[in-house]
RNA sequence: GUCCCGUUGGUGUAGCUGGCCCAACACGUCGCCCUUUCAAGGCGAAGAUCGCGGGUUCGAAUCCCGCACGGGACGCCA
C-alpha cells in the first residue's frame, strides 16, 4: 500500500526553513514510494491564524516545487483540509472518548490551574494535573452540568509505558506517569492540537508522520489517542531541528528564517531545496548537488541523521552559485531583469546583449540580487568613479595622453570584438612604452568606475565601440579637470 | 525540577552489522596555478586525541555502563 504523508503547518506565521524542510522530507518520501502528499492547515487557534499566512505558506511550498496531492485548492477525498472546518469531527471524537471511558470532563478553572503551575514553578518543579475532576462524585457533576459550567475534556492517561518505533531514532519509550491528563477539547468546544492531529491523521489515513524533533514528547500522547480510538498507529519519523550559528533554535534573531525572505534575496528554489535536503539528511554517498528528481530517487528515512543541524548560510550561497551557473540564460534573464528594473537600473530590450552581459556576470553572482549591482555600470549612462579606483589606478603620469591614444586606436578597431580590442589595447601600451596592465586598469575605471570587473576586453566588446570610446574620453576629461584643479 | 533526543575538524555529513579509519566528502579558511582585476575553474594545505571517563575485545568512531554538555518537551499554543 503506498504511503500517505502530510505536512500540517499552523498558519500563525510564515513558512520558515524548518517547516519547509519538514515539508520537503514528506514530499520526497511520498514521491519516492509513489505515495500521497497531503497538505493540511492546522488553524484551530482562530486567534492567531490568518488567511494571509495560509496564502503565504501555499505560495512558499509551490515556489519550492512541493505541490501537494490533497489539500487546500486541490481538494481530495479526505477533506476538509482545514481543521477549522472539521470541528464537528473533533467534538464527536471527544464524545466517543468519554463514552469509551478514555476521557472525562474537567470543570477546573483556568485560574486554579495557573496558580498550581505557578507555585510549582516557584519551587522549580513542574505541576501535573491532579485529576481533581476525575474523582468528582456523579451528583456533583450533575449539578455542575445543570448550571452550565464550562468544562473541558481531558484524556485519562493510562498507567503504562508507551513506546513507539521511530524511523530515525529507533525505539523511544515513555513512562506515562510523567504525562498528565491532557486536555483534548477546550471549554469553548475547540480541540487541542493533540486531538485534532490524531483525528485527522486517522481520517486522512496517514501512514507515516514525518515531523520535527520538537514533537517527540507529544508522540506518546498521540500514540495513546490512536490506541484509544482503535486506529492503527502510523510510523513516526522525527527529524532533527535546524539551529542558528549559535546552536540555538533558529529564530528571527538569526536573520532570515522564512522561505519568502530567501526568495526575495535571490535564492533559487532548486538550490534552497537541495541545501535543505542536505541539512539532516544524506544520500549515503558523496553526492551533494542534486535535483529534486535525484533527491526523490535517493530519499529514505534511514538517511536522516539524529543530531540537530546548524543552518550554514555560506554553504547555501555556494549551492545557489552552483544553480545560477547552470540556469539557462533566458530563465536567468527572466528572473533578474525585473530585479534590475525595480532597482531603477534600466535594461535594454535587446535580449542577445542582455544575455551576453549576464553570462559575463554569472560566475560572480551568488544570489540573483547580486546581478543588480554587478550589472549597473553596463546599463547606466554615466559612470561613477569609485574613490578607491581613482586613487589606485589613475595616478599614472601622462595617463590622459595614453588614454586619448587608445581612444583613437579603438575608433578604427574593426571588428570591435574581444581579440581585436585586446590587440588595440596591448598595441597602444607597447607604442607608448607602458605596461599593458597599467592601461588595462585605467580603462577598467573608465568603463566601469571600479577596480574589479569581468575580463576587460570582454567588457569593452560588450559595451561596443561608441560607448567604450565615449567612456575613455570622459575619463580623459575627468583627468584634465582634476589636474587643472590641483594646479589652481 | 522531571522526561525525551542528541554529541565525528569552524559548518553540513559519510563511516557506526568492530580490524580496509594514524577517519572520508562538501562548504568555509589558507596557498599555488590561470591572469589585466574580481570571480569561476584546477591543484594543494592546515584543521577532529571521533564530548569525557571507565569497560568488553588481540583490536572500538563503531558494542556496554557512567558522566558532562547541547537541544527539545512539560499549556483549555501548535
Amino acid at each position: 500500500m503506498p504511503p500517505r504523508v502530510r505536512f500540517a503547518p499552523s498558519p500563525t506565521g510564515f513558512l520558515h526553513v524548518g517547516g519547509a524542510r519538514t515539508a520537503l522530507f514528506n514530499w520526497l518520501f511520498a514521491k519516492h514510494h509513489g505515495g500521497t502528499f497531503v497538505l493540511r492547515i492546522e488553524d484551530t487557534d482562530v486567534e492567531r491564524s490568518s488567511d494571509d499566512m495560509v496564502a503565504g505558506i501555499l505560495e512558499g511550498l509551490r515556489w519550492l516545487g512541493l505541490q501537494w496531492d490533497e489539500g487546500p485548492e486541490v481538494g481530495g477525498p479526505h477533506g476538509a483540509y482545514f481543521q477549522s472546518q472539521r470541528l464537528d469531527r473533533y467534538r464527536a471524537a471527544a464524545a466517543a472518548l468519554v463514552a469509551g471511558g478514555h476521557a472525562y470532563s474537567c470543570y477546573c478553572s483556568l485560574e486554579r490551574l495557573r496558580e498550581e503551575r505557578d507555585t510549582a514553578e516557584a519551587r522549580g518543579e513542574a505541576w501535573q494535573y491532579d485529576r481533581a475532576c476525575l474523582r468528582l462524585p456523579p451528583e456533583r457533576i450533575a449539578a455542575l452540568e445543570a448550571t452550565g459550567a464550562p468544562r473541558a475534556i481531558r484524556f485519562k492517561v493510562p498507567e503504562t509505558t508507551t513506546a513507539f518505533a521511530d524511523a530515525v531514532h529507533g525505539r523511544i519509550a515513555f513512562d506515562t506517569r510523567t504525562i498528565e491528563d491532557f486536555v483534548v477539547l477546550r471549554s469553548d468546544g475547540h480541540p487541542t492540537y493533540h486531538l485534532s492531529v490524531v483525528v485527522d491523521d486517522i481520517d486522512m489515513q496517514i501512514t507515516h508522520v514525518i515531523r520535527g524533533d520538537d514533537h517527540i514528547s507529544n508522540t506518546p500522547k498521540h500514540v495513546m489517542l490512536f490506541e484509544a480510538m482503535a486506529a492503527p498507529v502510523p510510523v513516526f519519523a522525527h527529524v532533527p531541528l535546524i539551529l542558528g550559528a549559535d546552536k540555538k533554535r533558529l529564530s528571527k534573531r538569526h536573520g532570515a528564517t522564512s522561505v519568502t525572505e530567501y526568495r526575495r534575496q535571490g535564492y533559487l528554489p532548486d538550490a534552497m531545496v537541495n541545501f535543505l535536503a542536505l541539512l539532516g539528511w544524506s544520500p549515503g554517498d558523496d553526492r551533494e548537488v542534486m535535483s529534486l528528481d535525484d533527491l526523490t530517487a535517493a530519499f529514505s528515512l534511514e538517511g536522516i541523521s539524529g543530531g540537530n543541524a546548524v543552518f550554514n548560510t555560506e554553504k547555501l550561497d555556494w549551492m545557489n552559485g552552483q544553480y545560477i551557473a547552470k540556469l539557462p540564460v533566458d530563465r536567468l534573464a527572466a528572473a533578474v531583469v525585473p530585479l534590475m528594473t525595480d532597482a531603477g537600473v534600466p535594461v535594454p530590450a535587446a535580449s542577445e546583449w542582455v544575455h551576453s552581459l549576464l553570462e559575463l556576470l554569472r560566475p560572480r553572482a551568488r544570489r540573483l540580487v547580486d546581478f543588480v549591482e554587478l550589472a549597473r555600470p553596463y546599463l547606466v549612462d554615466t559612470v561613477d568613479y569609485q574613490p578607491e579606483a581613482v586613487e589606485k589606478h589613475l595616478g599614472i603620469p601622462n595617463l590622459g595622453d595614453h588614454l586619448a591614444a587608445l581612444a583613437m586606436a579603438l575608433r578604427t578597431t574593426d571588428p570591435f570584438d574581444e581579440p581585436h580590442v585586446e590587440a588595440a589595447v596591448r598595441g597602444t601600451a607597447a607604442d607608448r612604452a607602458i605596461k599593458a596592465g597599467v592601461l588595462i586598469h585605467a580603462v577598467r575605471v573608465a568603463a566601469t568606475g571600479r577596480t574589479t570587473s569581468p575580463g576587460l576586453f570582454e567588457v569593452l566588446a560588450l559595451l561596443g565601440r561608441d560607448r567604450t570610446v565615449q567612456r575613455i574620453e570622459e575619463l580623459v576629461n575627468f583627468l584634465a579637470t582634476r589636474t587643472a584643479q590641483s594646479f589652481s
